[in-house]
DNA sequence: CGGACAAGCTGA
DNA sequence: CAGCTTGTCCGG
């Protein structure tokens, strides 16, 4: 017998056929992790496929060892899959499938999750108003549940009683609910720790982004938590979305798959049938949000509304929100006026700590003027750290200030001000509507809803803006409606599909994929784009990868 | 990727 | 021409 095998060597995207030693017979299949020697050298790599026609005629080597468990046969497919969908390498999305560390057995599975399930936290079925008429069967379903709700008892409706793959988009949110579902009497695998205990199988797994590739042997149900969260998708290429995965995983083992968020992505929208609340329910979990409208506020005030330090001076636990770091973006010398700006390249300086530095070359000098060699700046655009300083003076008291960070870092508070919810709104990026609505979704979970008296603040001199009459209304379907139509008439995502290459050999690869669109080059970076996946993946699967460096960024959250 | 080997460059 | 760097090829 012979054992096809994927090495684990970046750049090498070639099958090599080995022997595989009659004592080791028993222990290789397709997905099993191996050593071998390899042109003088010994590597790892996965089996891939085990046949008895060599694909060469020259003598072949034997397997050095076999080093343990891998990818489950369908999650080897799937990863040829997922190089296509999202124009990669194989090995990136094997190794993501794989344990950390070598797993020599298996547990067996005591009992199914089945066994052990019990129900008692499911939702009844009159909770939640089903648009479509799924229920139970296969498909994907959209459940659109308010911040402030409690999500475990949507997740445990979408497992029922089959052993499922939960995903949630941190590895902390992930421990948490872990231990809800244990709490619930399911026998829960928490990855990537118990991937083991997972491909034993009879029970939950839950875990982060690459739990997308946990092994689930008997997958009855597809569970992501947060769905619109941009840390399900991979950052460096192959920028693969841990969601897409997981759906894909659910259509081929024809389970189905429940997508939860309180403000689902349109990519989410356009993969299933969304299911929402009751209206005031729905309106319940999320807080009430107030819209400084800064329009024709004294534009000396700066960043510090009438309103905004009378919500500070107030008994409430107020988390302050600007998304600009160090202490201030832009200064001006107090002396003379002149602009703070690099002695070297002519861009504007910021202020992080005691310096001033470049924000194009990177470039660090006193904070001095160049022109007349004052001491004395004024800033023009503050930084948290200054905002911090004048904040705590104006309210009397400590206030927390801090980037979008914060609300990852807080645990509680009683409302969240966005002193400059603009740069959110106006961002010059596609994607920058659903970006704001996931931080006020964030906010909204951190303040409660309405029945907690929860508050969001958001200083805008936009604030007719559909990503603020969507969080009023509590109806994230206002901001789904105008999103739509603007990706349609851009023809960006999910209405198109796009790639973005960038890279030396950037310009040789985009000329030679044919039939699709290219736009750019913008900063060296080309798109590519196309009516649907099928059209572009085939496109760029089509074009062999010229040497140099190369990043294909398929479905780009920047485009 | 990284080892093997060939071709190119340098200095005595 | 030894001793070194740089480039190209290729793996079972």
């Amino acid at each position: 017998m012979i054992a096809r095998v994927l090495p684990d060597v970046a750049a090498l995207e070639r099958v090599f056929d080995y022997l595989i030693p009659e004592p080791l017979r028993d222990q290789v299949r397709v997905g099993t992790i191996v050593r071998i020697d390899l042109h003088g050298r010994r590597v790892g790599g996965w089996v891939v496929e085990v046949t008895d026609a060599p694909a060469t005629d020259r003598p072949l080597k034997p397997l050095a060892k076999v080093t343990g468990w891998g990818p489950a046969p369908e999650l080897v497919e799937l990863s040829s899959w997922a190089a296509w969908r999202w124009a990669g390498r194989r090995s990136a999305f094997l190794r993501a499938a794989s344990p950390q560390v070598a797993v020599r057995s298996l547990p067996s599975a005591t009992g199914s999750a089945r066994a052990l399930s019990t129900r008692s936290g499911s939702i009844s079925a009159g909770d939640s108003r089903r648009i479509s008429t799924q229920n139970g069967g296969t498909g994907v379903t959209v459940v659109r549940v308010p911040p402030a709700a409690d999500v475990v008892p949507h997740v445990l409706d979408g497992l029922g009683d089959a052993d499922g793959l939960v995903l949630a988009s941190s590895v902390g949110a992930a421990a948490r609910l872990a231990r809800r579902l244990r709490d619930t009497g399911r026998r829960v695998a928490l990855m990537p720790r118990d991937w083991a205990m997972a491909a034993g199988g009879g029970c939950t797994v839950v875990g982060a982004r690459a739990a997308a590739w946990a092994p689930v042997p008997a997958l009855g149900a597809v569970v992501v938590v947060d769905e619109h969260d941009e840390a399900y998708q991979e950052e460096r290429a192959p920028t693969w979305n841990a969601r897409d995965v997981a759906l894909e995983r659910a259509r081929r083992a024809d389970a189905p798959a429940v997508l939860l968020s309180p403000c689902p992505s349109l990519e989410a929208l356009e993969a299933g049938e969304l299911v929402t609340l009751r209206r005031a329910d729905e309106r319940e979990g999320w807080p009430v949000l107030e819209i400084v409208d800064r329009r024709r506020d004294d534009p000396t005030r700066g960043l510090y509304s009438e309103r905004l330090v009378q919500l500070l001076r107030s008994e409430r636990r107020v988390v302050c929100v600007l998304n600009r770091k160090g202490r201030a973006r832009l200064l001006a010398c107090a002396a003379c006026g002149e602009l703070a700006r690099c002695e070297h390249c002519g861009a504007v300086v910021a202020q992080l700590e005691a310096t001033l530095v470049c924000r194009r070359c990177e470039q660090e000098r006193p904070a001095v003027c160049a022109a007349c060699g004052s001491t004395r700046l004024k800033v023009l655009r503050p930084g948290v750290t200054r905002v911090q300083e004048d904040l705590d003076r104006l309210a009397g008291r400590p206030v927390v200030v801090g980037t979008e960070a914060a609300l990852h870092r807080e645990e509680a508070a009683d409302a969240v001000a966005f002193l400059d919810f603009d740069q959110e709104l106006l961002a010059p990026r596609y994607r920058a509507g659903e970006e704001a609505m996931a931080l006020l979704a964030r906010a909204a979970r951190l303040v409660g809803g309405r029945d907690r008296d929860g508050r969001l603040l958001v200083q805008t001199r936009v604030p007719r803006h559909e990503v603020l009459d969507a969080v009023v209304h509590a109806d994230p379907g206002r901001l789904a409606v105008v999103e739509s139509a603007r990706r349609a008439a851009l023809r960006l995502p999910p209405e198109a599909a796009v790639a973005i290459v960038s890279g030396e050999a950037a310009e040789r690869f985009v000329f030679a994929v044919e039939g699709v669109e290219l736009l750019g080059p913008t900063d060296g970076r080309w798109m590519l784009r196309a009516p649907d996946h099928a059209t572009l993946c085939h496109a760029l699967a089509a074009v062999p990868r010229p040497p140099g460096r190369l990043r294909v960024e398929v479905d780009p959250l920047r485009a």
